[in-house]
DNA sequence: CCAAAAGTGTTCGGCCTACACCCATGC
DNA sequence: GCATGGGTGTAGGCCGAACACTTTTGG
């Protein structure tokens, strides 16, 4: 940008795409081996070479006029009808022996989040299908690694409350919330302390309600508030003729995305 | 990327850009209001429209045929003469109102450490200037806000002893250490807990020697240990067709790079 | 001997971990 | 009542914050 240096300019500016990694958690009876959730993702078959036929992340153009994050939610609304909860820039892929051959691409990755609304359709449809992550089928360009990275940085997003209830219903109990805990990590989390830090942290709020399943003890059915301190959150000074207040939440730009 | 949507592709791709934070501990003397150091970065006066003759980060085109950490890398060397010890991806930026009525404009951007030796000398040479973090000139486009967004990115990022390494020598002492420490938070930070930590992570090899300043007492000289566990890290399951081990530590593609 | 910075010891409290234990419910 | 998850109590350990203290040097 800005200063050019003379030197070796050459020209062909890659094109540029946005890809999107939307994870959501899997459908109900789905279990990894050691009995707690999975998560899964939808691919989209490419109809076009190269890789005609392979399986791909959900992506598509930038959109002219339209800012980073409308591009990857236009993206993914028009390539799977989903609509996330969350999304949130990933990384940015450019190196050329990515494009396998191809004209040079940069895409740029955006990591998003559904309910489990979104997911009452698991099954094929045209030609989107979810996959649990733990057993995807080969994929087309380097996007096998890509989705590795974004599980990857997952495992430490999760860390804050109001990520992981993205994943589950607007209201849940604690037991799905630890499931969904557990699925991302991979890793058995003591149910006692959990409890007792999710609480902690002020952010859950009891709906008085309960929730009865089997024959035991019914649980309490909780909500995320979204008041009070954002947690850690970096806010842009005032962004001149930009709408929506743009903050930058941990260490990439989060967004609620428009109707 | 990948699967097209038919509707509205409205052709012309936005130019692609490469920007790079760098950050330097400040020159001998230099001190905050607090009494201790601060962070300088350098940038570059614009020679074109728009906003010719502010000041801006530098930066330079994607190179093609190259990844774009080389490209970063070498956008800053063409601009600067700097070689950064450290090199990372920070963001990309694309919102159509950061162009300010140009062309739309994507910017990759990268956040980059140099260390002490890199910066003998602050003074404006030609056009590049550095500039104390805390007292920046007015900038142009977006790059205010790219700056602050480097700059509370790094806090989180100095949790780790390598990358604070990156900013003094090879060979420093741990009030040294502990004074770039204050510096990137802000903070005044306890030198005895300090030293303890630091210690404790193992990473810091002491060279025998010591620094004497002043009529105190000398200083242990220590020295950054890069073996042992490189600490969080995620690695590509070995990209094909890809020269050097790539490795993404903590949440972002860091690279030692090439000569 | 004194100032100044290097380096050590010690206490305190919070938080995380592990695990034992009660509670409410349906069958 | 008894199996099943929901929910609470509690003891121990680890780690960071705070701060008093000792050590080594130059003048």
């Amino acid at each position: 940008m800005g200063i050019g240096n003379v030197s070796e300019r050459r020209l062909a500016q890659p094109s540029i795409g946005i890809s999107v990694v939307i994870l959501a958690l899997g459908p109900h009876g789905d279990s990894a081996a050691n009995g707690s959730s999975r998560l899964w993702l939808p691919l989209v078959r490419r109809v076009r070479q190269p890789f005609m036929g392979s399986w791909a992340l959900p992506g598509g153009d930038l959109r002219v006029g339209h800012s980073l994050e409308e591009s990857a939610f236009k993206a993914l609304e028009s390539t799977t009808e989903l609509h996330p909860k969350y999304l949130e820039q990933l990384y940015t892929f450019g190196d050329p022996s990515r494009s396998s051959g191809g004209l040079p691409m940069v895409s740029i990755v955006y990591w998003a989040l559904v309910g489990e609304a979104e997911t009452k359709d698991f099954a094929e449809k045209d030609n989107v299908k979810w996959f649990p992550v733990d057993d995807l089928p080969d994929l087309a360009f380097d996007h096998r690694r890509i989705i590795d990275y974004a599980l990857w940085r997952s495992r430490s997003k999760f860390e804050y409350p109001d990520i992981a209830t993205k994943l589950v219903g607007e209201e849940f109990t604690l037991s799905q919330l630890h499931d969904v805990y557990e699925a991302v990590t991979g890793q058995p989390i003591d149910l006692a302390n959990f409890r007792r830090k999710m609480l902690a942290s002020g952010h859950l709020e009891d709906t008085g309600r309960k929730l009865h399943v089997g024959r035991s003890r019914p649980a309490a059915i909780y909500r995320y508030r979204h008041d009070g301190e954002p947690r850690a959150e970096f806010t842009f000074p005032t962004t001149v003729e930009h709408g929506k207040p743009e903050t930058l939440a941990d260490d990439a730009l989060s967004a609620l995305m428009p109707s």
